[in-house]
DNA sequence: ACACTATATTTCCAAAATGGAATATATGGA
DNA sequence: TCCATATATTCCATTTTGGAAATATAGTGT
């Protein structure tokens, strides 16, 4: 029941559903994230902790960065189930599909490193 | 989005759970409900009300009852896909597999109108 | 070693959610 | 009409959650 729980809280909250929809489109960083939610960088980071902890996103380490990816769900029926219905659910919502346009226009080489 | 998620956190308490669960044998009314869930009847009505608005639940009054049921999720992709696959989710949880068992020797005859 | 940057953690606050007691409403029976 | 019962609503205390500021940690380049 833990686990299931955790899962659909997770999926109760609007910055969260909007990474995990990014993260079917690429591969992200916090600061990519962080840019195009207008979210404070630690807000993003306990919003990614909660995904990972309920086993929605994967993270590996790339230097500097910390590279975020959808999970594959092979060791949580509900997350399988969810992340697989949610590539097509919300991609019609006007605040999804705005945050889809504009998320080609944010690349790491623009906002990191400076 | 927002249906989307009133759908979400309405799943995200294990009381709503153990509820649409307990819909998924047979239908029942509030005072059922409190007796298998070992709550105050007021709380009870509040998560019904919850699982109504998200189109989980449907209810249709009967005399003095309000007999609840699932809904049939006609109006919302969501709501299907949700209690299609919590069919088979959690069954085999010990806190729902007791409620389960508990579930048959919980009948309206027994509580209601004494 | 030192400065700079990306990320995580801690701490605090405001807002929301959960639960129950008290109360209101509605229905059926005497 | 009056009473008992099923359900809904209101109100309040407690807990949880979302957000940001401050701080800590970890790489990277000089």
């Amino acid at each position: 029941m833990e686990d299931f729980l955790k899962v659909m809280k997770a999926m109760s909250d609007s910055n969260r559903v909007k990474i995990l929809k990014m993260l079917q489109h690429k591969t992200m960083c916090v600061c990519e994230m962080r840019e195009a939610l207008q979210l404070a960088q630690p807000t993003v980071s306990k919003h990614l902790k909660l995904l990972g902890d309920a086993g929605l996103v994967s993270s590996s380490k790339d230097g500097i960065w910390v590279n975020y990816n959808l999970a594959d769900g092979a060791n949580s029926p509900y997350v399988a189930t969810i992340l697989g219905n949610l590539k097509h659910w919300l991609d019609d919502d006007s605040e999804i599909s705005q945050l889809m346009e504009r998320l080609s226009s944010i690349r790491r080489e623009n906002i990191c490193r400076k």
